[in-house]
DNA sequence: CGAGGTTTTCGCCTTTGGGTCGAAAACGTG
DNA sequence: CACGTTTTCGACCCAAAGGCGAAAACCTCG
């Protein structure tokens, strides 16, 4: 979601939405007090810092150093937005102000990433889905496809995922019903070791093999 | 490494190095010129930013709001440092200043995680190495034991262990020479893709299974 | 100089987890 | 009620990572 400047400098680029730190907040307070002007900042259903972006002539006039925030709403959330503001997809941006691209591109790497080893799914989808759904949800934000079956497993084996045990209707071609899913741990959550050298686990259970 | 303050405020306390940005010089610029004071920066192998932290309180007085950085030296330099300042271990801080504490749990943490799906491990290695003294080092920096067989293995299939030829002297109780190894990729390298859902690739090959 | 202790390295095995495919199930429609 | 559609499930596969234990290479001491 961006916002047209309407003065200069940069006059008429799209702006990400942020503002000055107060005296009595921190940061990520102030984030959502700047956000809350343009949406209800309450439809969030995560939010992370990013990164600082703090180069001397990042804007120009007086010196500004930006911390960045990643925030992210679920996909059955369409929030009123005002008129000087509109979504776009991330790989279709206007002409944005200052340095607001890499910052986006920065955010939309943070946001694969952490799909893929922690539940942060949860964050964009409904409170119930279908795992065609969730796929699609996947898909877009890693930007390659991804398979239902293996989606689905992946999420079940780390316990995340929970059978409603409605099924939603199919659509207008017919096709089987879906079965409606929600996610268990809402919070977000690592998964205990990311890739390798985890402390000990698997290998060959102690006194089995006794070669030749 | 901290430095014990002098003065008001915490003075006594041991403090991480830092200081107020400069006009005409990003965050990172600022650090190694602040960190320039304690120790010859040249020795730092990896620097990367940490987070922010931005509670109104954390410092007294005027306002302060501090980027903190993470910072790796090889093992093998054990650099000059003033009197006012020392080593300690992780698990062993004296009483620190303001919300250092937790600025240094949140590096230790960032290290054992970047360890596992990155190559960072060169920027605590020396040059040449085997692999008993990589092990060593992994095991200090995640908290746990590592297996030499499995960290050779790992490192190997990602095609980041490089054989020198040489090997090293046994200690003084013998033993067998050990090989010695170097890392075949310095600059900061991430696992191609980290946990789950990768795009393409593995599984059964295409028409090959006919069950039944 | 060989027996015995030590450290490293290597080979073989197991478990876990992610991936592919095809068939079966459950729907609508003509 | 045959047919196209979508979802779900089961069978199989491969790669990566962990665990031992044996073999290799070295030192020291009797």
């Amino acid at each position: 979601m961006l916002w047209q400047r309407a003065q200069e400098p940069h006059a008429h680029r799209w702006s990400l939405p942020g503002g000055a730190l107060g005296d009595r907040e921190d940061i990520e307070a102030s984030i959502k007090r700047q956000l809350a002007e343009k949406v209800d900042v309450r439809q969030l259903s995560h939010v992370e810092q990013l990164s600082v972006f703090s180069a001397p002539d990042r804007v120009p006039g007086p010196r500004v150093v930006a911390t960045a925030f990643l925030g992210l709403v679920p996909s059955d959330i369409d929030p009123e937005i005002p008129a000087d503001t509109a979504w776009f997809p991330v790989d279709g941006l206007p002409e944005t102000a200052f340095d607001h691209r890499s910052i986006i591109h920065k955010a939309r790497h943070r946001l694969g990433s952490k799909l893929s080893y922690t539940n942060l799914g949860f964050a964009l989808a409904p409170p119930d889905f279908t795992i065609s759904a969730l796929r699609e949800l996947y898909s877009a934000a890693l930007g390659y496809r991804v398979s239902a079956t293996n989606l689905q497993r992946v999420l079940s084996r780390r316990g995340l995922l929970e059978p409603t045990g409605d099924t939603s209707p199919p659509g207008p071609t017919g096709g089987r019903p879906a079965a409606l899913f929600r996610f268990s741990a809402r919070g977000i959550l690592v998964t205990d070791q990311f890739a390798v050298l985890r402390p000990p686990s698997g290998g060959r259970p102690a006194g089995a093999g006794a070669t030749s």
